[in-house]
DNA sequence: CCAAGCAATCGAAGCGCTTCGATAACGCCG
DNA sequence: CGGCGTTATCGAAGCGCTTCGATTGCTTGG
């Protein structure tokens, strides 16, 4: 293994010299930098990531925190880690797995040994420890997902809000004026991270407010017959519905609608909003606004980058926008509403 | 940041005594040490990782290549990528992760700049681009999974032989003597590990050995109607199916033969053997030899952590037994073949 | 009573890199 | 032609730890 030392030897300069040539924080003649250049590539030069990060100071490492509690995705888990670090990669970061189930712990070593510069923080919950944790480290660290208290926070999430603005207002141009909304189990809105409440609170928020006739479900198992039943008697004349549930009950939702006798999108329209698509390996035949990690893991990544590099300040909550994925489910309103119909 | 300058000051104590005392490399007084100790927990002490690994070259860190391509299920992987880091934390090891495409580079740059000390080569490929590499690298490399040239590798993986036999064994001393494999889509035998293959060599060895009728039979899509149907056009006595395919075949399967009006096991005996219980969330009601991650990465951890610390020499190819899981889908082979019976 | 042996501790030399301030070499202007 | 500002390079001081050999202070046996 060579060292910056033979490099400096071989290219017949100082160890400075080298060093400022490839980290280009000083400038260096082109003949020196090439001689230089010439010895890395024929003594297969790598400078030795532990010794640069304590002289630097930083290790250019990122952790990812990924706890494995029982009722988590893996799958889902598994992208959001894979595209945290391809976006890492990007920036030359490397990046720390940090899944043990006390996630705690290995966020403080991670940090008072100074292993990584900063962290991500991923599958977040509403009410999470770790939130409290990471206003007490040395460290920059960034939350995907949005806790209840964001206070001294920084996270990035997808606008579920603007995702259900968007449902609803999909249906409206459509003439729809009786929605439903399929949500989650009621547990998974306790335990889980906000976003399922959220998502009900700003459907039912801007139905009211566009003055259509809405209501609010909540599957009990993944079978989405008893809540289809429920929206139908509390909306007799419902035309659209929007999903913002486990996976499952969506598929069960397809295969309900058909046995019901009900076409999709002529007598339903309906959009699936903020549902992972990584699971989906029948894809489901609706419109989607997915909750897609390519979106949200290489803004923290970023924001986490310009953190550690002193580019920009803590920004607070970052949103971004999901990207409709039209699939044909959404048609006008039928003039008869469909149950009557037949 | 407290340094184990200011610990040796607060103990009254030189630096190497710190040091000393927390690695119990030397034999430290028993009242030294609890000074050590007060003082660590006072000033909150961590060593700097990149200090030690620096002064002791190592890093204590490694790395898990899972390069993503499209046909690899991210929930498998993800599994596979926690366990090895429970099993690497359980010997203070921290796991850096390699996902991107080019798994190559990652494993070069992680060995050329000691960022780890070690690297776990998941989802191995029959003709893996990464097992020439490894020879050439200057850490040690350990698979899970088997290349086809195992030359101067490595390797971890489950016993496919051994769980394809004692499938075998379990059907004949139930009396059963005609048996169907259902193995992989033919593509996935070319491209991915080759234990599919194994698996059907040592099927049909070991079938012929025991004096039974046997057939194989390769599914070419998710649909296992027609794969059933093949195995009872050549063997229409069959009362025995074993199974090493997708998931998604295995599932179809449990539907196909109740619409044929078979049950399991009054007419059919079925085992799985080494398929991902992760996947299945909705779990088969077969007898199941489980691909588990829970087997093979702890003890490819213990392997390389131990060439690591120089305990034991390379290992070559270590086969962990599956561990059969009843679910009461075998019984004795009825005394009328099942398709006749009717 | 002294040499030998042992246990506990210390001091200092690295590990390989970054970075600051100093230095040398050079052209330019007055 | 001397002084000055540039530009390119060098030297050395760390960064915080590990580890080796040396040292100190005791205890023992001869």
């Amino acid at each position: 293994m060579a060292t910056i030392d033979d490099v400096a030897r071989q290219a017949g300069v100082a160890i400075s010299t080298v060093s400022y040539a490839l980290s280009g924080k000083r400038k260096v003649s082109a003949d020196t930098r090439a001689r230089i250049e010439a010895a890395c590539a024929e003594l297969d030069y790598a400078p030795r990531a532990s010794a640069r990060a304590l002289a630097a100071n930083r290790s250019e490492v990122i952790a990812v925190t990924a706890p494995l509690h029982p009722d988590t995705d893996p799958s889902a888990h598994m992208a959001f880690a894979m595209e945290v670090t391809i976006a890492a990669r990007d920036h030359d970061y490397d990046t720390l797995l940090l899944v043990h189930d006390d996630a705690q712990q290995g966020m403080r070593r991670s940090a008072a040994t100074a292993l990584a510069d900063g962290i991500i923080v991923l599958d977040v919950a509403a009410h999470d420890e770790r939130a409290a944790l990471a206003r007490g480290l040395s460290c920059p660290v960034v939350f995907i997902g949005v806790p209840e208290d964001t206070e001294g926070l920084v996270c990035v999430d997808l606008d579920f809000e603007a995702a259900i603005r968007q449902s609803i207002d999909t249906l409206v141009h459509a003439d729809h004026r009786s929605v439903g909304l399929i949500s989650q189990h009621p547990e998974t809105l306790e335990r889980e991270s906000n976003y399922p409440l959220r998502v009900v609170h700003e459907f039912e928020r801007y139905a009211a407010s566009c003055g259509i006739e809405f209501a609010v479900t909540y599957p009990e198992t993944d079978d989405a017959a008893p809540a289809l039943d429920d929206l139908f008697a509390r909306l007799p004349g419902m035309t659209g519905i929007v999903m913002n549930t486990a996976n499952p009950v969506a598929q069960s939702l397809a295969a309900t609608l058909g046995a019901r006798g009900l076409t999709v999108p002529q007598d339903v329209s309906v959009i699936a909003a903020g549902m992972t698509p990584i699971m989906a390996r029948t894809p489901l035949p609706f419109d989607t606004l997915p909750l897609d990690p390519r979106l949200t893991c290489p803004v923290a990544v970023d924001i986490l980058v310009d953190l550690l590099e002193g580019k920009a300040p803590a920004r607070g909550v970052t949103l971004v926008t999901q990207i409709y994925q039209s699939q044909g489910s959404v048609a006008p309103a039928p003039v008869a509403p469909p149950l009557q119909a037949r």
